[in-house]
RNA sequence: GUGGGCGUGGCGGAAUGGUAGACGCAACGGACUUAAAAUCCGUUGGGGGAAACCCCGUGAGGGUUCGAGUCCCUCCGCCCGCACCA
């Protein structure tokens, strides 16, 4: 009799609301049982789900209900990062109030979420811009104010010209707004600063100890932070008339050994003595301004030739006297790294040399292959350490290493207290303040006569307005009749609140830790956090490499020294899932087609219904731009969540990307249908004889699937169910086996992965209690012991037969039936064997 | 430029230095059906052969090893990050 087919429009809903009623997954501490904290980052309520949350939110359930059911006590939360610029762009375009359109967008997204299936704790949902949330993140910058670890000061910033907004140096990608995408211009603001740079040594040595994050991941995070050992040290400077003048030129360098092959220093454009010499020299200004105007981005770097401008100032070589070096601007020096200035050694720098061939400067080799000579005049000389190179032409350094050279220079300068040691980091400080409404309020008021005064813990929150109009550019802050006008709370004087708001950065730094006790009264319990924290495992794109995991990294540093956390390092194990991507495919006058309409004729692509001629644009990450996106909501219509998530975890490895295709979703359905007839045809039959084969194959399938899923390798764990499938349904055929254990352990196997499917089939092979309260299956080691294996036999390394033999045989016992064997015979071709070697368990390989 | 990753059938991809191509998709052949869909059975890296079986094969070339997709060297190609960092 035909089984009716599988219909997830009617069991997927029941089974959402039995776990809702029966709040199966809400998380409670429980000392005695082990915990797992599994996180996926949590999502900007743009009011969709795409295929990236689908992907993201599956690999996290997987994980959850996977952990549930192997014993941990699973924390799995969800939230919205609900701060941010798309609000206020919908506002200004469309009218709506930022507010009322995150929280539809909330509501539309944890509808869809729900759809899904996912094994969440919705009790602790929280959402960033709740003053719930967002007034602890206020009360943490007033400890960290009192912790020195904030700070405002005047400097140059990265302004996005679109967004009219300040932007941290991770948010500008070659020389763009991060999200505007436009060019990013130079402003001097007064702003407010998370000195991350506190830190800087210890996020980069702490890095070695996260051995469950991607290496790519740390290493990113190594660069960013950039380390170097150098020199600093300064200059005597004199004029054109060699008058020594009494301001010195400092400058920090890596390669001090180099000293004597120095031949000119140069300065930014922006450096103070340029600044103050440019107002007198229009030349020099004018150089500044062309400097300035060539930008950072990635062209005109590659573009730009060296430029300087002689300052006609000379800087004294510290060990040869009468030896004087020009002074430049120039343009491939940054103010923002060192000192602003170098000194240039042209036969052991490219740029530099670049710079001195330009404008006739000297080229002096001072390094050189142990016992050789060196040409310098084409090209620098670039050994920077290693016991093969020696010192020339550097008299008291002449045939030191480049490392002992270093050091002696390093000790004379520190002698002489003209210069030290010093590590310099290229990670700069967190400009936070950003010109938006839609953002946390920075907490702090500015009194005419106390200056900055922090708002007092009592009168937290500092609620944002929500009578405010959109109707000029900037920040409706600032516009507000009344909002940023208070009085002093300390001399009670007419003073005026910060109208910046936070970055919204902040808001997900530490979402992580407020989700182990969403609705304290502090911003984390202590008890609660010192249970949960860390996060066991952390799923996101790569994106966030720098950005937010950064931060965060910092954020429980700054936390745990405010008190408000006792964890450093708030993510054990990481990991960056690939995007979804799809074919994209152009019409002749250059439009994207969606793929629905693309088909194939004659082996070229035409327009289904215009029959124009396409040309395919390649299979890339989804976008409304390319037309190639596929919504979920359509997709868990027609298939079922459990086919979508069947399908992002099948098959593509989950750290790379997967390409959406509608055969391997039909694939998945199909797949649903099968195990739905398998497990229905298993219910029905009764008795039959054990059988060892499909049995042992049941217990290889739990060690092996179990494995997988331990190590997110789940497009291995979803091969072994189908070989598991395939087993069961040829003992099903035979129809005089016993299949119960291979139908219920399939059944316990997908569930992680196919949960309603599961709990269906669950009840239909019997059981009274849910798939959700069910041990993860354990396996029978007697079941994964084989006493047979199966060999193969190579003759000269070419595989020539395979013998079954009792496992764990000895060298002795299977030459004589390897060599009994016709193939092998044939193969040897009556040579004499020179060595027979056997791999136990593995191989056997015959040398002749 | 620099740091990292990757290169395996028509496709996605398996493979602790030990029988390359598990598993899936697609394709093809067959069964069932009036027919189609669905389902089931089978074939499917290339070449040779009636078959047994043989030869070739993991980007290219070399090396280490009894044995290399895997380790080492050189080269080619693709992808990602950073980018004038002194």
């Amino acid at each position: 009799m035909a089984v009716e087919r599988y219909n997830h429009r009617v069991e997927e809903p029941k089974w959402q609301s039995f776990w809702t009623e029966t709040k199966a997954f809400e998380a409670k501490e429980d000392v005695t049982r082990p915990k797992y904290y599994v996180l996926e980052m949590f999502p900007y309520p743009s009011g969709r789900i795409h295929m990236g949350h689908v992907r993201n939110y599956t690999m996290g359930d997987v994980i959850a209900r996977f952990r549930k059911a192997a014993g941990y006590n699973v924390l799995h939360p969800m939230g919205w990062d609900a701060f941010g610029m798309p609000a206020e762009n919908a506002a200004m375009e469309r009218g709506v109030h930022p507010k009322g359109w995150t929280y539809d967008n909330i509501a539309a997204m944890k509808k869809q979420l729900k759809s899904m299936g996912l094994a969440l704790d919705w009790s602790r949902e929280i959402a960033t811009c709740d003053p719930e949330y967002y007034q602890h993140e206020q009360a943490m910058f007033i400890d960290f104010m009192a912790k020195g670890l904030v700070e405002r000061r005047v400097s140059l910033v990265n302004w996005d010209p679109v967004d009219m907004t300040v932007l941290a140096n991770e948010q500008v990608i070659d020389g763009r707004g991060w999200r505007s995408g436009a060019m990013v211009e130079k402003r001097e603001l007064a702003q407010w600063f998370l000195k991350i740079t506190t830190y800087s040594e210890e996020l980069l040595s702490a890095l070695d100890g996260l051995d469950n994050w991607p290496e790519k991941v740390r290493l990113m995070q190594k660069n960013w932070i950039g380390r170097s050992e150098g020199l600093r040290f300064s200059f005597e400077l004199e004029d054109a008339q060699g008058n020594l003048l009494t301001d010195r030129l400092s400058v920090y360098t890596t390669r001090h050994d180099t000293i004597f092959g120095a031949s000119f220093c140069a300065l930014s454009a922006d450096h103070p003595l340029v600044k103050t010499l440019s107002d007198t020299n229009t030349g020099l200004n004018d150089f500044r301004k062309s400097v300035a105007a060539l930008g950072t981005s990635e062209e005109n770097i590659e573009k730009a030739e060296k430029q300087g401008h002689a300052l006609g100032l000379y800087a004294r070589h510290p060990f040869r006297a009468g030896v004087k070096l020009p002074l430049y601007a120039a343009n491939f020096v940054l103010m923002g790294y060192g000192e602003g200035t170098i000194f240039g050694c042209p036969g052991h720098d490219q740029r530099d040399h670049d710079f001195a061939t330009k404008y006739g400067l000297p080229i002096i080799p001072v390094v050189a292959p142990r016992g050789e000579s060196v040409d310098v005049s084409k090209q620098p000389y670039l050994e920077k350490d290693g016991e093969n190179a020696e010192l020339i032409n550097s008299e008291f350094l002449d045939g030191m290493s480049v490392s002992a050279a270093k050091a002696e220079m390093a000790k004379r300068f520190e002698a002489s207290g003209t210069g030290e040691r010093r590590v310099n980091f290229r990670l700069r400080d967190w400009g936070v303040s950003r010109q938006r409404y839609w953002g946390c309020p920075i907490p702090v008021i500015h009194c005419t006569s106390c200056g900055i005064v922090p708002v007092p813990k009592a009168d937290l929150p500092v609620v944002l307005p929500e009578d405010v109009t959109f109707d000029k550019p900037g920040n409706p802050l600032l516009h507000h009749p009344t909002w940023r006008h208070v009085d002093c709370p300390t001399c009670n004087a007419k003073a005026e609140r910060e109208t910046d708001t936070f970055d919204t950065f902040i808001d997900s730094s530490w979402y992580f830790a407020r989700f182990c006790s969403p609705h304290a009264k502090v911003p984390v319990d202590p008890e609660a956090a010192k249970y949960w924290m860390g996060v066991d495992q952390y799923i996101g794109g790569v994106e966030h490499a720098i950005l937010h995991l950064l931060y965060s990294r910092f954020y429980a540093r700054a936390m745990t020294a405010t008190g408000h956390l006792d964890i450093k390092e708030p993510f054990k194990s990481l990991f960056t899932q690939g995007m979804v991507i799809h074919e994209t495919y152009k019409s002749v006058s250059g439009e994207w087609v969606l793929p629905a309409d693309a088909k194939q004729e004659d082996g070229k692509w035409v327009h289904v219904t215009t029959g124009e001629a396409l040309t395919v644009g390649g299979i890339e990450k989804m976008s409304k731009s390319k037309r190639n996106v596929i919504d979920p909501e359509n997709i868990i219509e027609a298939y079922g969540a459990d086919t979508a998530r069947w399908f992002m975890l099948s098959d593509t490895p989950p750290e790379r990307d997967i390409e959406w295709t509608s055969s391997g979703a039909e694939g998945a359905y199909r797949f649903i249908q099968r195990i739905w007839r398998l497990v229905n045809e298993a219910a029905e039959m009764q008795g039959g004889a054990a059988d060892l084969t499909l049995r042992k194959l049941t217990h290889r399938s739990i060690e092996a699937v179990t494995g997988d899923l331990e190590n997110l390798r789940f497009n291995r764990a979803i091969a072994r169910i189908y070989e598991l499938a395939n087993g069961l349904q040829a003992a099903i055929a035979q129809k005089s086996i016993d299949v119960r254990e291979a139908a219920e352990t399939l059944v316990l196997l997908s569930a992680p992965m196919m949960p309603h499917l599961a709990e269906t089939s669950w009840a239909v092979l019997g059981h009274k209690a849910a798939v959700v309260d069910t041990a993860w299956p354990k396996t029978d080691p007697a079941l994964l012991f084989e006493d047979m294996v199966t060999i193969g036999v190579q003759v000269n390394g070419k595989r020539r037969d395979e013998v079954s033999v009792t496992k764990g045989i000895t060298q002795a016992e299977i030459e004589p039936i390897v060599m009994a064997r016709e193939a092998v015979l044939r193969s040897l071709d009556g040579k004499r064997v020179k060595k027979f070697i056997l791999v136990p368990d593995r191989i056997v390989n015959i040398v002749c």
